[in-house]
Parts: C-alpha cells; sequence; structure tokens
DNA sequence: TCCGGACTCAGGGTTACACCCGATGGACCC
DNA sequence: GGGTCCATCGGGTGTAACCCTGAGTCCGGA
C-alpha cells in the first residue's frame, strides 16, 4: 500500500468551512501531498491526529472547545512525529512563545496563506521550523535558550477551563468535555480568577477575549 | 460571445487569500458560474465591480482600505444590478441594520458557508435576500418597513442592566447602581437574554462587546 | 532526595442566579 | 378605549456558582 515517495499526510483544524475548503484545494493539488483530516475544533483535531497520524496538522489557533495551545500539546505529546503548524490571523508574541513551548514549530499568518503555505509544509514535513510575520528562528533559538521567562500566567488547564467557561459553557459542561470532576473544574476556575484577578464571571469572558482564547 | 445561458458572474472580495481559494474552490465548480475578479481590499473591490459588472459581489464585511458597508454602497450606488452578499465571521445586529441600509440583500457566516454558500449566490443572483444566523428576511422587512422600531432590539433599561452585568456587576449591585429592585433587574436581564438568544452570561458578556456596550 | 507546582478530587456551607408563576401603572396609538 | 409595550415589583423553588479547607498523585528541578 505504500508508495515509493512517501507521501505527505496533512490534518486541518479550523472552525470556518471555507477556511478549511481553500486549505485543502492549494493542498491537494500538490503532488505527494494528501489531506488525511479535518477537524472543525480542537477536541476532534487531536482525535483526528491520533486516528491518521498525519506528517503536519494545520491548526488554527482559536478553535472551539479546545484552543490550539492546548490541542498542539495533547497532538505533540503523543505522536511527536507530527509537526504542528499554527495557522492564525493575529500576531502575538506572547503567544507565540506558549504556542513554541506547547511544540508547535510553524506559525503561519492567514494573510500570508497563499505565498508561504507549501512553503511551510514543506518545511515542517522535514522537521524544520517555519515562521512568517515578526516571528523568527531567531526568537524560536533565543526562547529556547532562556527557558521560562513565562510570568505568572495560567495554567494549560486553567486556560482550557476558561476558555469553555467564556464560550458559555457551564462549570459541569466544561468538566465532561474535559473528561475531569466537576471539583476540578472549580479548582482551576478559582485560580484563573485569583490570577487574572477577576472577581466575576464577566471579568473572565473579557480577559478570555483580550487574550484571544474565545471570540466576542 | 454570449452564450443561451446566462452565466452568473460573480466577484469575490476578501483579505485572506485563503479564504477566496475557498470561496473559489466552491462557487467555481457550479455549472454556468463564473468568478469574474477576485479582490483583497475594498477600494480594489470597487474598482472591479466597476470593471466586470458582476451579477453576485460577495465582501468580507472586515476589509482594509475601504470597509464591507462601504464598499456595498460604492457598489449599489453605481451599479444597482449587482447583488452584494456580505461574508463575515460575526453575527451583529446593528451590523447588519447598517448593510442593509447601504443596500446589502445578503448575510452568510462564514461558518455557514459550506451549507449556504451555493443557495445564497443563487438567491442573489435571482434578487432575493438571503440570510443566514439570527438574520432573517423578517428583520429585513420589518427594517424596510419601519425604521426606527427595530432600531434598538433592547430596551434603554434591558441594555444597561447588560452593560452593568458585562461590567462584573451582580444582579443586586446593578439594582443598586440603577436605584430599582433586584427583581427588576432580573426581569430585564431575563428579557435582554431572551432578546438576544443568549443562553449563558458568557454570551450575554460577549454581546456587549460585540455591540461596544463594554471594553473587552 | 527533598520540595514545589500542577493536576486531581472532596465536603460543607453560603450566596447568587434561573425559571416559573403572577401583578400594577403608565405611555403610546389606532 | 382597548391593545401593546415598557418598567416596575413579588413569591417560590431548584440549581449552579462561589468560598474555604484539606489532601492525594505525579513530575521535574535544586
Amino acid at each position: 500500500m505504500t508508495r515509493s515517495p512517501p507521501m505527505t499526510r496533512i490534518l486541518i483544524a479550523d472552525d470556518h468551512d471555507v477556511v478549511r475548503s481553500g486549505l485543502h484545494a492549494i493542498l491537494s493539488s500538490q503532488p505527494g501531498w494528501e489531506i488525511v483530516g479535518e477537524a472543525e475544533d480542537g477536541k476532534r483535531a487531536v482525535e483526528l491526529a491520533a486516528e491518521t497520524q498525519p506528517n503536519v496538522a494545520i491548526l488554527d489557533y482559536q478553535l472551539p472547545i479546545m484552543n490550539g495551545i492546548d490541542a498542539t500539546r495533547e497532538i505533540r505529546a503523543f505522536h511527536p512525529d507530527t509537526e504542528v503548524l499554527i495557522f492564525t490571523m493575529h500576531e502575538s508574541e506572547p503567544l507565540v512563545r506558549e504556542l513554541l513551548e506547547a511544540g508547535a514549530r510553524g506559525y503561519l499568518l492567514k494573510s500570508d496563506a497563499r505565498r508561504f503555505l507549501i512553503a511551510a509544509v514543506e518545511a515542517l514535513a522535514r522537521h524544520q521550523p517555519f515562521f512568517t510575520g515578526r516571528v523568527s528562528e531567531a526568537l524560536l533559538s533565543a526562547f529556547l535558550a532562556n527557558a521560562h521567562t513565562t510570568g505568572d500566567l495560567l495554567t494549560h488547564r486553567e486556560r482550557g477551563v476558561v476558555q469553555l467557561i467564556a464560550e458559555g459553557r457551564t462549570n459541569k459542561e466544561a468538566a465532561q468535555l474535559l473528561g475531569i470532576n466537576l471539583k476540578t473544574v472549580e479548582t482551576h476556575r478559582a485560580a484563573a480568577m485569583r490570577k487574572i484577578k477577576a472577581t466575576s464571571s464577566a471579568d473572565l469572558v473579557r480577559y478570555a477575549i483580550r487574550n484571544k482564547l474565545v471570540e466576542p
């Protein structure tokens, strides 16, 4: 079943189907490239990555249910051979830091897609980093040199909980989606609210929007 | 040069080339449909509309240089036969009002693209309105009938309550600030959430941010 | 090897909110 | 002068959220 030139297997995750169509159209025209899955939220992306074992996973940063950072972490944890290309609208350096820490090795702005998408996937398939915008490999090496410049930001779990709450989920729903106990969600939520100095759920939602965890 | 079945001539304007690729892939597979131009900003969209005289212009709302509303106005002013389909990420009622006023007759959410794009273009090509999401033809006719009754979905009191809640106040605090009873606040809040179809406080906060009642 | 942080879960209590029912008074309008 | 909408207020009930404390596992760094 395997062919002599190894296929580049690609997974696409974006909540807008027109973007998925666009990526599909651009990528599938390349010889030797194959779209092995399309997901519309982060949770499904992780599942599909487990099923299809792609070489490159192209993830929108703003994904429902599970954001791009957490999805990257999950994918990289269980399938280190899968390289993750983050595909996003915005440029934010704290964001990039967290993404690199999570294991992403590519960062492509949507406005650069047509020019650099092919090159980005080629680079990732060779396990080389690829960046557009102000992000550069220098940032990567500088980042990897001095590790823990991350301030008192939220932990992975806390961020995931905050996102779900900001999307309108109740604590109980978040617990079900994350597969953990309600009490654990309450703990993470309280810790997050303490860290970001939020005194109400509305504060938490506004924080999530400012930090692009969810869309307004 | 003209063919017996009249072609549907389509103009695409979106600042993300991957979205343009997606639209192109979906639309050009339809028999009798032709993409006559692609623009990446609003100014270019107006120029291309003048050159190519499309039947349907698909405009992203968030366009560089000239936004979707102004582009719609220009296109409709000089080429009333060109119907405008607004293609956007978000749903915002004041936005829709302005767009309808500017002359757009279609409103399609990007998340609904694959399901409804074909139907939307078909409708527009027949000079019929098309909407997805909470927008409906009823809104259009009601809007065109009496401009000011749909003026604002929420009443003054409801909007004030929504704003305070989105700022992080509790119902009780809002009642004290407004000098009314807690039960009254609960009534207004419930009415507002019903009207804006919010099922959680987070939905309400995001609505308030979208409509600029509060800062993120 | 010890220590701290992250993640997990739990009990028990108080408060706030959601949802159901109801009502009154006033303004506007045909 | 009777709709219609808005704004105001109330009772009752159940659920969810919030607050505090404690405590176990696991992992990586000093």
